[in-house]
DNA sequence: TCTTGACTTAGACAAAGTCTAATGTAGGAT
DNA sequence: ATCCTACATTAGACTTTGTCTAAGTCAAGA
């Protein structure tokens, strides 16, 4: 994700601290914070952060396609900076702990068209639920 | 759904005006209403009910296993009376309408034991996105 | 019919997110 | 290098969605 900031650039960003703060927030791999964690995370190194701001750029960062919004129950989204590789998730239904999976075969493919009513189905979001190892060993 | 109050009264439920009216609303195939929604409607007949009662008599179809939640994006909840037929949502990106669907195949066995990180998983939820013929032909 | 514990109510409260008007600033223009 | 201005940021009010509490009400069994 280290190149992100320079593909932003290229499509017209103005590249201000900020963003450059919630950016460098949602690097690394299977991270999934809600904007509230992100906005804590950004403000211990930019401390007058707003988190208008930082719902403005998480915004801007979903619609640019470079993170995922994911909402795994009725609680705060959660932000996927892993958006440039399919996958899906596995949730812990105890402690909500998330994790990236990979499943197998074209997802797509299970839903007949038959039972497509007339939509044009573009995309299949997959969400595993069970107890993770900690939590099923208590 | 019309034996729905039987069944509960059977488990113990005191059956008051509020609890018939919230399970009336809920009634019917295909209906995916918000909290808010099932309030409106329900007040028409029963002006008096409260928002209270609404949440607390979802939460208690929820946990009774009459009702599904569905979380379909970052907004309100909807309720799904549909719960005893196992089937997943599709989804207009546009208009927000969900349809019930019902793929092919056994969805759990797509994430195979390597990807499991030894999470029990015991559950898969599956939304289909896409655009409605309404949409699709605008 | 009486009684009682379960149910309902209004409204305060909380969490998550959006909006606005005022202010600041990145980066091209000069 | 500096200036300018459209874009970005800010604080905080506001909205939406949902939860909680204390007081009043009522379904259903005795």
């Amino acid at each position: 994700m280290s190149d992100l900031l320079e593909r932003l650039r290229g499509r017209g960003w103005r590249l201000t601290a900020q963003r450059r703060v919630v950016a460098e927030v949602l690097d690394g791999d299977h991270v999934h914070y809600t904007a509230d964690e992100v906005h804590a995370k950004a403000a211990e190194r930019l401390p007058e952060i707003s988190r208008a701001t930082v719902y403005n750029t998480l915004g801007e960062l979903v619609s640019l396609g470079e993170v995922l919004e994911v909402s795994t129950d009725g609680r705060a989204k959660r932000y996927d900076p892993n958006a440039h590789h399919a996958h899906q998730h596995l949730v812990c239904s105890r402690c909500g702990t998330i994790r990236d999976v990979h499943p197998e075969g074209d997802l797509l493919a299970g839903l007949p068209s038959a039972e497509r009513f007339g939509f044009q189905v573009s995309a299949v979001e997959v969400t595993y639920r069970g107890l993770c190892p900690d939590c099923s060993a208590g």
